[in-house]
DNA sequence: TGTACATCAGTGAACGCGCGTTCACTGATGTAC
DNA sequence: TGTACATCAGTGAACGCGCGTTCACTGATGTAC
């Protein structure tokens, strides 16, 4: 049966998310083609309609994360001076939240090692993702002063996604905590963003 | 046939080596049994007369690799000054060769989002070879004469895993070169090692 | 010392199952007349 | 305005394939007598 023209692009994007969310939480070969399709309401043969392979999708999904992230970070950071933004986007980076949320999490933190493995396509698609988050915290950086503030925007991503994927790794409870902690701590030092919580 | 009883705890150790190096290029769920056993020069059958599952055979690779790791420590930390040490620790962490080189790298870097997704015993063989590594870190850190060394063990490892993992996905040598050299550049000034490289 | 038997690491065929992909079909909507 | 036809998003059965696991079998070595 034939649907209004603007259902196409809806089901389109009603995929897109259930795939982001199930590829963050099983990874990109965790998770099946029917399993993602029955969970956006729909039977696993309509999948090529909008979608020419897996590959294709899982590349487009990743695209998908970072518009998500995006929109993460411009909640914490948009409109506010340089300090209390970034402070504001690694706090909640490295909140238990974060930590447990893995559904709709970064995926700088939770799929980096999955990325060597897959389609040019989507590594491509990765690596613009983590170069814009880059950008966007080195622009911080600079404002507030720092000299290298490019090289300083790399190392601190570097750090907030390893730490969130350790701590998810760690099963005791109060030591994943204690790593979020950790992180926040030596990223607010040598950020000069003073200390709290 | 029977063999002499010592080729079984050989055979193995073949085993796990050839998991341990295809686990980390191509993940738990991209590498096949047969594949393993083929690599190993067995064929597929004899697995179950080493090992209960695929599942254990991961686990029990995980802690093969986190020994490798601890070998590889020692070669760059054992009988050297702290500041020394863990200067060429951190110079081999996050040098193109072990960026390059999946089959034997450490896999903090290398699995750490494939993890939590990972059997019990897998998980608490990772986290346990993860906690190793950062008491190891903690320790060079304390005797370098830092306060809160634990807590500055766990930034460490955390930057060193994270800047590793994304120049591996980023595609511009360059820039992957970059990355690098921005999370030593940081490392070395936030421990007070000294400029170099 | 020599013989008969038990053991068990390793072989190779077979199993069931899930997955990515294909395909004939459906039927509501848009378009042509 | 009304009718006939084309379109194509979505359905559901079927396909081939690879994978984890099982199993009957092999035969060199260790053990019992």
């Amino acid at each position: 049966m034939r649907y209004a023209p603007e259902q196409k692009q809806a089901t389109r994007e009603r995929v897109l998310g259930e795939a982001a969310k199930q590829i963050r939480v099983h990874g990109p070969s965790g998770v099946g083609v029917a399993e993602i399709m029955k969970r956006a309401g729909l039977t696993h043969g309509g999948f090529y309609a909008h979608f020419p392979s897996k590959d294709a999708l899982i590349a487009a999904a990743i695209d998908t994360m970072f518009e998500a992230g995006r929109a993460r970070f411009a909640e914490h950071a948009l409109g506010r001076p340089p300090r209390e933004a970034l402070t504001a986007y690694i706090d909640w980076y490295l909140s238990a939240k974060h930590r447990d949320d893995r559904a709709t999490a970064c995926p700088i933190a939770g799929l980096s090692s999955d990325v060597p493995r897959l389609s040019k396509a989507a590594r491509d698609a990765y690596a613009n993702g983590v170069t814009r988050v880059t950008k966007a915290i080195a622009s911080l950086v600079r404002e507030l002063g720092h000299r290298d503030a490019e090289a300083q925007g790399r190392s601190v991503v570097a750090e907030l996604a390893g730490a969130l994927a350790l701590s998810r790794v760690e099963p005791d409870a109060a030591r994943s905590t204690e790593i979020l902690a950790a992180s926040r701590r030596a990223l607010r030092a040598r950020l000069g963003l003073g200390a709290r919580s």
